[in-house]
DNA sequence: CTTTATGCAAAGGATTTGCAGATTA
DNA sequence: TAATCTGCAAATCCTTTGCATAAAG
């Protein structure tokens, strides 16, 4: 996804351009992991001295109901990244070091069996997290 | 796991056994599912009217450390579970409704065949979520 | 010029910490 | 008795909200 995209769709939504904005999706578009608040707001300031904290929050939430972006639960906290729009159903490898992620297509509930008695699966969750080559010791 | 285990093996690290920790140990040992922090509160100051908040937050930060209940993180936060010492290696079906676990052997990793270029699995994330029997409309 | 976004300050919720008194071993 | 645990209060950290001003369309 390109930063032009994803601001013409904030735009056809009736929300207005600002420069932090530019400036967030321009941060998602070209990191690949996943992001923290806290790291988000860090690199905002770097460019916006005034920048506020509610600001990335609210924005955040902006982009995450476009489902431009995507919520994922870390033992630490939240963290967003770009949603992946590439394959259909994926599931991700996670880099344990930089938090970049590389999607792949296997799905291990084709290979699920049997559920226990009574179970109705509605969704599931599976990550692989490892070393990438670069955060490889 | 019973609850004289949980207690014995706090005995030998030292810790005390206070009426509040034998009350959580069994509410954890009763419980199959996942707590949340106010959860365990709200169950433990029914029999201590002065019970506190922090009490249940070291405590339960105690028995993680212990390794005899497992964190997890949810979308609506933090919760808790007895840890799973049964089988080897597992997964779980989660329920969404009442959030009791049932465990099973499956496990994806078997079927993996490719990982990205240089990636090196260290560890993995599978939970299958559904209703259980009882709690399906 | 109308509407929406921002920054500020303040509020809220969850979790942690310091300390004196209560409890365990 | 000596150590640890508890409850209280206060402190932090993370996130949200209300409001006046600034910026976008």
């Amino acid at each position: 996804m390109k930063v032009e995209e994803i601001l013409t769709a904030m735009s056809n939504k009736g929300l207005r351009i600002t420069e932090q904005r530019k400036t967030l999706a321009k941060l998602f578009v070209e990191h690949s992991g996943y992001l923290a608040p806290k790291e988000v707001y860090e690199h905002m300031s770097k460019m916006y001295p005034g920048m506020s904290f509610d600001t990335v929050y609210r924005n955040l939430r902006v982009l995450h109901e476009m489902d431009i972006i995507e919520q994922f639960m870390f033992e630490e906290g939240v963290k967003f990244k770009l949603h992946c729009h590439a394959h259909d159903h994926h599931h991700h490898f996670i880099c344990l070091e930089c938090e970049n992620t590389v999607p792949f297509e296997f799905c291990p509930m084709d290979y699920v069996k049997t559920v226990p008695d009574g179970f109705t699966p509605v969704k599931h969750k599976f990550d692989i997290y490892g070393y990438c080559d670069s955060c490889r010791h």
